[in-house]
DNA sequence: CTGACGCTTCGAGCGCACTCGAAGTCAAGC
DNA sequence: GCTTGACTTCGAGTGCGCTCGAAGCGTCAG
């Protein structure tokens, strides 16, 4: 049917494409309350995302990226929701789960580091046993 | 009950201790073949784990730790339960997991990286509130 | 001898984050 | 006016990695 992007709005396969998400990903975030507020429809009831839209969900796709459960990140769509007057609380809010991934980014390291001798020492008994 | 370890073995309870996994995990764990072999028994069917299950149980917590599915760290007992004379395939599939781990740190930074810019962006929009 | 405890096995259940399928609607092209 | 196909909603299913509970047994303290 090739919906005719509305003025400004993008389909949710444009959207999907876009954002490498999958339409029913898309349709999920929404469904569990996970966007800013609900996307936008056509008279036929299509979903019609927005640039707006867009962005929210890269910055959705970053939290999920780095381990934040959904739980949070709705959380923290709920207090941009509400507007002006909790940053304080979304700052702690990111702050804290910031803390958390470098927490782990910390502890992936140290155990890669043992992986890593782990891979020198099969490297070095195979050289020994080469040729 | 306090069964007597045996002489240079634990019991689950032990190991659960100094592995940090609960007993329920560390039997999951023999049943699913990720063990290197399975953990020994006392005359009553007790198991005893020893220094070597210990030291296998650390690495096995080091690649989950780093996010490697069960079914390759299954995979790699097996390399390692063989014997001698695969250690190309065990060097090889560490060095892949070493490149997805490493791809991973580095899309965590990234994104982290912007979610810092978003926690600088609220931390100045308090400051320009504040007092 | 009795009770409590800590282990045993087995299988079911859970939480998370999607992922998929079915059935229906609507607009456009032929 | 009929077919096509991308969309809609709803609810069920999947995969992963545990996590838990029930039922039973062996050993030790009292």
């Amino acid at each position: 049917m090739t919906v005719i992007a509305p003025p400004q709005g993008l389909t949710i396969a444009e959207a999907s494409e876009r954002t490498g998400l999958t339409t029913h990903t898309l349709r999920y975030y929404e469904r569990d309350g996970l966007m800013l507020r609900g996307v936008g429809r056509t008279s036929s009831g299509h979903r019609v995302y927005t640039e707006r839209d867009l962005t929210w969900v890269r910055m959705l796709t970053r939290l999920r990226a780095t381990g934040m459960p959904i739980r949070e990140v709705k959380a923290y769509a709920a207090l941009c929701r509400q507007g002006d007057g909790n940053e304080t609380e979304r700052l702690a809010l990111l702050q804290n789960h910031r803390a958390r991934v470098l927490a782990q980014l910390a502890e992936v390291t140290e155990h890669l580091g043992a992986i890593d001798n782990k891979i020198g020492i099969y490297q070095s008994t195979l050289e020994r046993t080469e040729s």
